[in-house]
DNA sequence: GTACGCTACTGTGTATACAGACGCTACAGG
DNA sequence: CCTGTAGCGTCTGTATACACAGTAGCGTAC
């Protein structure tokens, strides 16, 4: 596969890879197996990896190589604090700066949304809930905070699908998603913050509850234990 | 100078060098002049650049290379907001995490910087200021949040040196660091956090007034702009 | 049977080498 | 005189190749 994809691509694919949980928290990652997978040497392939290094997705031990970062469950509450601090003024500022037609592109993506829910394609919800998201947060037209905020958000990704994947199914309703866009319409910048700190708010709620049943890819220190136990 | 100098470290100098404004925004780094600057090839040299793009502090423009981050005055506004956002409560988490031998040491930290300001050594006194600030920030043992912060300064810092070497002396007086100390000895998050807040807000202040005086490396625009008041 | 050490192998890290893109300069045409 | 263009040089981007560190597996000694 001579795809001859440039170190930017890559790295999306590999953010991707770590959202999707492909490469799974704590996997430490073959640069020869990725490198041919994706059709490139492994040059190119290393300098994806730096980037994501420099978004603390993965961490480059010397003479080991890559690994996906793994949370600890307080990390986990620090990040969503960090969202907090972020996602709702973030999303106020989108408040009078969203056209009509982009307007109606992410009600449109909203309702796509809620038939998944409904259709129960956990994955390709997951996905959606991601785009929708940073679409939105695009339009605040804030590079620097976006950057940030994306950082936050494509950590705690991979710990979010399992949240998702033993949450109700309910909870993945459409109606967040619409509210959220009314009360942009409606150019109501309070409104909209208050909305985003409830659904941060929530998640935090449910992540609460699950932290600790969320498998990771060795956790030798949980494996262990395992061991020892019997 | 063969120093064998691993990526990790050459990001760290490279990082340096923007903050010291020995790599100015906008400039176009010379891979080849770095690498053997630093005694390397240009593989880990990349690397680190690569590490440094997924910081934000430069962007790697495909066929042209590395370009250090260059900011509108809008742009440095948006990061003040953001350190506003993440900063204060970094700090008011340090408080009751610092032993007696830490508070001595950031003390005495403080005390360098006063002579420091008294002395008038600008670029000691800026690299020490920053130091100051990372340690105490590195106390509240939160990560991301250091992560994310870091970040923000270091973005801002090539354009904070040009604030402070505009700024009176006075304004780089020992007062602010003591009485920011004195809050958290005194286990007063709240006043940590609001003494922190007040600082943001100080320099938001004076860079207001000074940010289209801050000289960039090309600024295409202002120069353009120039020519055509002729 | 267990614990330690040695060896072989796998995979990372980096230097060298080469292909191709970008930009600058010099020249020809309008 | 200005504009468009062709050619060249410099620098980026990547594949190949090699040196070395880490690891696992085996054998041996206790």
């Amino acid at each position: 596969m001579a795809s001859n994809l440039r170190p930017d691509q890559l790295a999306n694919l590999l953010r991707r890879a770590v959202r999707e949980r492909m490469l799974l928290p704590g996997q430490t990652l073959n640069q020869d197996e990725l490198a041919s997978r994706f059709g490139v040497s492994r040059i190119p392939l290393r300098e994806a990896l730096r980037t994501l290094a420099g978004e603390g997705l993965i961490v480059m031990r010397p003479g080991i190589g890559a690994v996906v970062t793994e949370l600890r469950p307080d990390e986990l509450d620090e990040l969503l604090e960090l969202r907090m601090a972020l996602e709702p003024a973030l999303l106020a500022s989108v408040v009078g700066k969203v056209s009509a037609q982009q307007l109606a592109e992410l009600r449109a993506h909203a309702i796509r949304l809620g038939d998944l829910a409904v259709e129960g394609d956990l994955d390709s919800w997951c996905s959606e809930h991601y785009a929708f998201h940073r679409r939105l947060l695009e339009l605040a037209g804030r590079r620097h905070s976006l950057r940030l905020v994306m950082q936050v958000i494509n950590l705690m990704e991979p710990y979010a699908r399992v949240d998702a994947s033993l949450a109700p199914d309910g909870a993945r309703s459409r109606c967040d998603h619409q509210a959220l866009l009314d009360a942009i319409e409606a150019g109501d910048a309070g409104r909209t913050r208050q909305l985003a700190e409830q659904m941060i708010e929530t998640s935090r709620a449910r992540l609460a509850g699950l932290i600790n049943d969320i498998p990771s890819s060795e956790d030798p220190l949980a494996a262990m234990l395992v061991d020892l136990k019997r």
